[in-house]
DNA sequence: AAATCATGCAACCGCCTACAA
DNA sequence: GTTGTAGGCGGTTGCATGATT
Protein backbone atom coordinates (compact mmCIF):
# COMPACT_ATOMS: atom_id res chain seq x y z
CA UNK A 1 0.00 0.00 0.00
CA UNK A 2 2.26 2.50 0.78
CA UNK A 3 4.35 3.59 -2.27
CA UNK A 4 1.10 3.09 -4.26
CA UNK A 5 -0.66 5.53 -1.70
CA UNK A 6 2.15 7.79 -2.25
CA UNK A 7 1.02 7.58 -6.34
CA UNK A 8 -2.59 7.94 -5.65
CA UNK A 9 -3.44 11.26 -7.44
CA UNK A 10 -6.31 13.42 -5.72
CA UNK A 11 -8.30 16.11 -6.51
CA UNK A 12 -10.57 16.97 -9.21
CA UNK A 13 -11.09 14.79 -11.85
CA UNK A 14 -9.76 15.04 -15.48
CA UNK A 15 -11.46 14.45 -18.49
CA UNK A 16 -9.64 11.53 -19.68
CA UNK A 17 -9.85 9.86 -15.79
CA UNK A 18 -13.46 9.87 -16.60
CA UNK A 19 -13.40 8.29 -19.85
CA UNK A 20 -11.31 5.81 -18.77
CA UNK A 21 -13.22 5.08 -15.62
CA UNK A 22 -16.61 5.07 -17.78
CA UNK A 23 -14.97 2.71 -19.98
CA UNK A 24 -14.01 0.36 -17.10
CA UNK A 25 -16.85 0.47 -15.36
CA UNK A 26 -18.62 -0.38 -18.49
CA UNK A 27 -16.70 -2.89 -18.72
CA UNK A 28 -16.92 -4.59 -14.84
CA UNK A 29 -19.66 -3.20 -13.37
CA UNK A 30 -19.92 -0.98 -10.88
CA UNK A 31 -18.94 -2.58 -7.82
CA UNK A 32 -15.17 -4.24 -7.65
CA UNK A 33 -13.86 -0.58 -7.16
CA UNK A 34 -10.62 -1.57 -6.20
CA UNK A 35 -10.38 -3.75 -9.00
CA UNK A 36 -11.39 -0.88 -11.56
CA UNK A 37 -9.25 1.60 -10.06
CA UNK A 38 -6.15 -1.39 -10.52
CA UNK A 39 -6.71 -2.83 -13.88
CA UNK A 40 -7.74 0.78 -15.19
CA UNK A 41 -4.00 2.20 -14.73
CA UNK A 42 -6.09 5.47 -12.95
CA UNK A 43 -4.08 6.57 -9.82
CA UNK A 44 -7.07 6.88 -7.68
CA UNK A 45 -8.09 5.02 -5.26
CA UNK A 46 -11.26 2.10 -5.40
CA UNK A 47 -13.09 4.87 -3.07
CA UNK A 48 -12.40 7.68 -5.64
CA UNK A 49 -13.17 5.80 -8.35
CA UNK A 50 -16.60 4.59 -6.72
CA UNK A 51 -17.25 8.08 -5.46
CA UNK A 52 -16.70 9.63 -8.72
CA UNK A 53 -18.84 7.25 -10.58
CA UNK A 54 -21.95 7.66 -8.05
CA UNK A 55 -21.55 11.35 -7.71
CA UNK A 56 -21.06 12.24 -11.32
CA UNK A 57 -20.48 9.59 -13.83
CA UNK A 58 -23.34 7.35 -12.71
CA UNK A 59 -26.22 7.46 -16.24
CA UNK A 60 -28.94 7.61 -13.83
CA UNK A 61 -27.95 10.73 -11.90
CA UNK A 62 -30.61 13.48 -12.88
CA UNK A 63 -29.56 17.09 -13.58
CA UNK A 64 -30.49 20.50 -12.33
CA UNK A 65 -32.08 21.69 -9.07
CA UNK A 66 -34.32 19.74 -6.88
CA UNK A 67 -37.92 20.07 -7.94
CA UNK A 68 -40.48 21.12 -5.14
CA UNK A 69 -41.80 17.49 -5.04
CA UNK A 70 -37.78 16.79 -4.49
CA UNK A 71 -37.71 19.12 -1.81
CA UNK A 72 -40.98 17.89 -0.39
CA UNK A 73 -39.72 14.16 -0.55
CA UNK A 74 -35.88 15.10 1.19
CA UNK A 75 -38.05 17.19 4.19
CA UNK A 76 -40.33 14.44 4.76
CA UNK A 77 -37.73 11.42 4.76
CA UNK A 78 -35.27 13.62 6.73
CA UNK A 79 -37.72 14.03 9.25
CA UNK A 80 -38.65 10.35 9.37
CA UNK A 81 -34.61 8.97 9.20
CA UNK A 82 -32.74 12.38 9.97
CA UNK A 83 -29.14 12.60 8.53
CA UNK A 84 -29.26 9.03 6.74
CA UNK A 85 -28.67 10.84 3.21
CA UNK A 86 -27.88 7.30 1.31
CA UNK A 87 -31.23 6.41 2.74
CA UNK A 88 -32.99 9.28 1.82
CA UNK A 89 -31.33 9.37 -1.67
CA UNK A 90 -32.29 5.54 -2.38
CA UNK A 91 -36.25 7.02 -2.68
CA UNK A 92 -34.87 10.24 -4.74
CA UNK A 93 -34.09 8.34 -7.92
CA UNK A 94 -31.40 10.01 -9.83
CA UNK A 95 -30.17 11.98 -6.49
CA UNK A 96 -26.94 11.14 -4.95
CA UNK A 97 -26.51 11.37 -1.23
CA UNK A 98 -23.69 13.78 -1.57
CA UNK A 99 -26.32 16.14 -3.48
CA UNK A 100 -29.16 15.68 -0.95
CA UNK A 101 -26.47 16.58 1.73
CA UNK A 102 -25.30 19.77 0.03
CA UNK A 103 -28.60 20.69 -0.54
CA UNK A 104 -29.91 20.12 2.63
CA UNK A 105 -26.73 22.23 4.35
CA UNK A 106 -26.88 25.03 2.10
CA UNK A 107 -30.55 25.40 1.35
CA UNK A 108 -31.43 24.75 5.35
CA UNK A 109 -29.11 26.50 6.73
CA UNK A 110 -29.74 29.84 4.41
CA UNK A 111 -33.61 29.30 6.21
CA UNK A 112 -31.94 28.55 9.25
CA UNK A 113 -30.35 32.28 8.77
CA UNK A 114 -33.50 34.14 7.54
CA UNK A 115 -35.08 33.12 10.36
CA UNK A 116 -32.83 34.05 12.42
CA UNK A 117 -32.72 37.39 11.02
CA UNK A 118 -36.39 37.80 11.41
CA UNK A 119 -36.09 36.78 15.57
CA UNK A 120 -33.21 39.23 15.93
CA UNK A 121 -32.61 41.64 13.44
CA UNK A 122 -29.85 43.11 15.81
CA UNK A 123 -26.59 42.43 14.50
CA UNK A 124 -25.21 42.28 18.11
CA UNK A 125 -27.10 39.48 18.59
CA UNK A 126 -27.52 37.77 15.54
CA UNK A 127 -23.56 37.33 15.36
CA UNK A 128 -23.82 35.10 18.89
CA UNK A 129 -24.31 32.07 17.63
CA UNK A 130 -25.24 30.64 20.71
CA UNK A 131 -27.67 33.15 21.39
CA UNK A 132 -29.67 32.53 18.35
CA UNK A 133 -29.81 28.65 19.20
CA UNK A 134 -31.39 30.03 22.60
CA UNK A 135 -33.70 32.03 20.52
CA UNK A 136 -34.61 30.09 17.66
CA UNK A 137 -35.57 27.32 20.16
CA UNK A 138 -38.61 29.44 21.59
CA UNK A 139 -39.74 31.29 18.64
CA UNK A 140 -42.15 29.46 16.72
CA UNK A 141 -42.34 31.80 13.81
CA UNK A 142 -43.20 30.33 10.62
CA UNK A 143 -41.28 31.65 7.32
CA UNK A 144 -41.39 30.29 3.93
CA UNK A 145 -39.14 28.46 1.98
CA UNK A 146 -36.44 31.04 0.94
CA UNK A 147 -35.66 28.77 -2.17
CA UNK A 148 -35.29 31.59 -5.06
CA UNK A 149 -32.40 30.83 -6.28
CA UNK A 150 -32.46 29.76 -10.05
CA UNK A 151 -29.69 30.13 -11.44
CA UNK A 152 -27.64 26.98 -13.41
CA UNK A 153 -24.86 25.94 -14.30
CA UNK A 154 -24.16 24.91 -17.37
CA UNK A 155 -22.78 22.13 -16.13
CA UNK A 156 -25.61 20.40 -15.19
CA UNK A 157 -27.07 20.12 -18.08
CA UNK A 158 -24.97 17.71 -19.10
CA UNK A 159 -24.72 14.60 -18.16
CA UNK A 160 -24.57 10.68 -18.69
CA UNK A 161 -22.76 10.00 -22.19
CA UNK A 162 -24.17 13.16 -23.49
CA UNK A 163 -21.98 14.39 -21.44
CA UNK A 164 -18.96 12.45 -22.40
CA UNK A 165 -19.22 14.33 -25.67
CA UNK A 166 -19.14 17.53 -23.94
CA UNK A 167 -16.11 16.44 -22.26
CA UNK A 168 -14.39 16.60 -25.17
CA UNK A 169 -15.55 20.11 -26.49
CA UNK A 170 -15.33 21.83 -23.09
CA UNK A 171 -17.70 22.58 -20.65
CA UNK A 172 -17.84 24.74 -17.19
CA UNK A 173 -17.19 22.13 -14.60
CA UNK A 174 -14.90 23.94 -12.24
CA UNK A 175 -13.64 19.91 -11.24
CA UNK A 176 -11.21 20.37 -14.21
CA UNK A 177 -9.64 23.61 -14.09
CA UNK A 178 -6.77 24.58 -12.05
CA UNK A 179 -7.12 25.42 -8.42
CA UNK A 180 -6.02 29.38 -7.88
CA UNK A 181 -8.70 30.94 -5.66
CA UNK A 182 -8.08 31.98 -2.45
CA UNK A 183 -9.59 29.69 -0.06
CA UNK A 184 -12.82 31.75 1.87
CA UNK A 185 -14.12 28.78 3.70
CA UNK A 186 -13.11 29.82 7.01
CA UNK A 187 -15.04 33.22 6.56
CA UNK A 188 -18.45 31.40 6.08
CA UNK A 189 -18.69 29.59 9.18
CA UNK A 190 -18.20 32.89 11.09
CA UNK A 191 -21.06 34.72 9.00
CA UNK A 192 -22.66 31.36 9.59
CA UNK A 193 -23.23 32.26 13.05
CA UNK A 194 -22.98 28.14 14.01
CA UNK A 195 -19.96 26.72 15.78
CA UNK A 196 -21.03 23.13 14.69
CA UNK A 197 -23.16 21.23 12.81
CA UNK A 198 -24.95 20.46 15.68
CA UNK A 199 -26.03 23.84 16.17
CA UNK A 200 -27.69 23.72 12.26
CA UNK A 201 -29.72 20.69 12.92
CA UNK A 202 -31.04 21.83 16.19
CA UNK A 203 -32.03 25.01 13.87
CA UNK A 204 -33.08 23.07 11.09
CA UNK A 205 -35.39 20.59 13.11
CA UNK A 206 -36.95 23.48 14.54
CA UNK A 207 -37.60 24.73 11.71
CA UNK A 208 -39.34 21.61 10.24
CA UNK A 209 -41.32 21.77 13.38
CA UNK A 210 -42.68 25.57 12.96
CA UNK A 211 -42.73 25.31 9.30
CA UNK A 212 -45.34 23.46 7.82
CA UNK A 213 -45.10 24.90 4.84
CA UNK A 214 -41.61 23.92 4.05
CA UNK A 215 -42.23 22.44 1.00
CA UNK A 216 -44.62 24.01 -0.49
CA UNK A 217 -43.25 27.27 -0.95
CA UNK A 218 -39.84 27.03 -2.29
CA UNK A 219 -40.63 29.61 -5.01
CA UNK A 220 -39.93 28.72 -9.31
CA UNK A 221 -37.69 26.25 -10.26
CA UNK A 222 -36.62 25.71 -13.84
CA UNK A 223 -36.89 22.86 -15.51
CA UNK A 224 -34.99 19.92 -14.69
CA UNK A 225 -32.86 18.01 -16.90
CA UNK A 226 -33.70 14.67 -18.13
CA UNK A 227 -31.89 11.55 -16.73
CA UNK A 228 -29.51 11.04 -19.30
CA UNK A 229 -29.47 7.82 -21.66
CA UNK A 230 -26.45 6.02 -21.96
CA UNK A 231 -25.51 3.32 -24.56
CA UNK A 232 -25.40 0.33 -21.57
CA UNK A 233 -27.27 -1.00 -19.33
CA UNK A 234 -29.23 1.00 -16.43
CA UNK A 235 -30.49 -1.72 -14.71
CA UNK A 236 -28.43 -1.05 -11.69
CA UNK A 237 -28.96 -0.55 -8.17
CA UNK A 238 -28.60 2.81 -7.59
CA UNK A 239 -31.85 4.78 -8.35
CA UNK A 240 -34.54 2.32 -7.47
CA UNK A 241 -37.80 2.92 -6.60
CA UNK A 242 -39.73 1.89 -3.53
CA UNK A 243 -39.77 -1.27 -3.25
CA UNK A 244 -37.08 -2.16 -5.58
CA UNK A 245 -34.72 -2.65 -3.22
CA UNK A 246 -35.13 -6.19 -2.68
CA UNK A 247 -35.56 -7.23 -6.39
CA UNK A 248 -32.90 -5.81 -8.04
CA UNK A 249 -29.22 -6.41 -6.64
CA UNK A 250 -25.80 -7.42 -7.78
CA UNK A 251 -23.38 -5.55 -10.37
CA UNK A 252 -25.05 -4.37 -13.99
CA UNK A 253 -22.42 -6.37 -15.63
CA UNK A 254 -21.13 -8.94 -13.86
CA UNK A 255 -22.88 -10.19 -10.79
CA UNK A 256 -20.22 -12.06 -9.08
CA UNK A 257 -16.25 -11.46 -9.04
CA UNK A 258 -16.10 -15.09 -10.99
CA UNK A 259 -17.02 -13.23 -14.24
CA UNK A 260 -14.57 -10.63 -14.21
CA UNK A 261 -12.23 -13.35 -12.81
CA UNK A 262 -12.79 -15.70 -15.94
CA UNK A 263 -11.64 -12.94 -18.37
CA UNK A 264 -8.49 -13.09 -16.36
CA UNK A 265 -8.48 -9.98 -14.08
CA UNK A 266 -7.75 -11.48 -10.98
C1' DA B 1 -12.75 47.15 -13.56
C1' DA B 2 -10.96 45.24 -9.52
C1' DA B 3 -11.43 43.45 -5.03
C1' DT B 4 -13.97 41.14 -1.74
C1' DC B 5 -17.63 38.35 -0.09
C1' DA B 6 -20.92 34.55 -0.37
C1' DT B 7 -22.50 30.33 -2.23
C1' DG B 8 -22.65 25.76 -4.35
C1' DC B 9 -20.75 21.56 -4.89
C1' DA B 10 -17.02 18.06 -5.89
C1' DA B 11 -13.99 15.45 -3.46
C1' DC B 12 -11.57 13.90 0.63
C1' DC B 13 -11.31 11.86 5.33
C1' DG B 14 -12.22 8.76 8.79
C1' DC B 15 -15.24 5.61 10.76
C1' DC B 16 -18.30 1.66 10.42
C1' DT B 17 -20.04 -2.62 8.52
C1' DA B 18 -20.08 -6.73 5.86
C1' DC B 19 -17.83 -10.40 4.21
C1' DA B 20 -14.23 -13.47 2.75
C1' DA B 21 -10.13 -15.96 4.10
C1' DG C 1 -13.75 -16.78 16.29
C1' DT C 2 -10.39 -13.59 14.39
C1' DT C 3 -8.40 -10.72 11.10
C1' DG C 4 -7.94 -8.14 6.90
C1' DT C 5 -10.00 -5.73 3.24
C1' DA C 6 -13.34 -3.35 0.42
C1' DG C 7 -17.29 -0.79 0.14
C1' DG C 8 -20.50 2.46 2.06
C1' DC C 9 -21.69 6.40 4.70
C1' DG C 10 -21.78 10.96 6.98
C1' DG C 11 -19.10 14.94 7.99
C1' DT C 12 -16.03 18.26 6.39
C1' DT C 13 -12.97 20.86 3.44
C1' DG C 14 -11.48 23.58 -0.33
C1' DC C 15 -12.06 25.49 -4.84
C1' DA C 16 -14.64 27.86 -8.62
C1' DT C 17 -17.80 31.12 -9.59
C1' DG C 18 -21.49 34.43 -9.06
C1' DA C 19 -22.83 38.57 -6.47
C1' DT C 20 -21.81 42.65 -4.31
C1' DT C 21 -19.16 46.61 -3.07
Amino acid sequence: MGQEDEMMRKGPWTEQEDVQLVSFVNMFGDRRWDFIAKVSGLKRSGKSCRLRWVNYLHPGLKRGKMTPQEERRIVELHSKWGNRWSRIARKLPGRTDNEIKNYWRTHMRKKAQEKKRAISPSPSTASNSSAYSSITSTNPIVNSMPMTDTKERSFYDTGGLEMMTMITKGRSNKSYKTATSVNNSSTREEHDGYDSMDEIWKDIDLLELDDGSIGGVCGTYSEMAPSPIWDYSLNNTLWMIDGQEEIIGGSMFFPDRQQASNLGYN
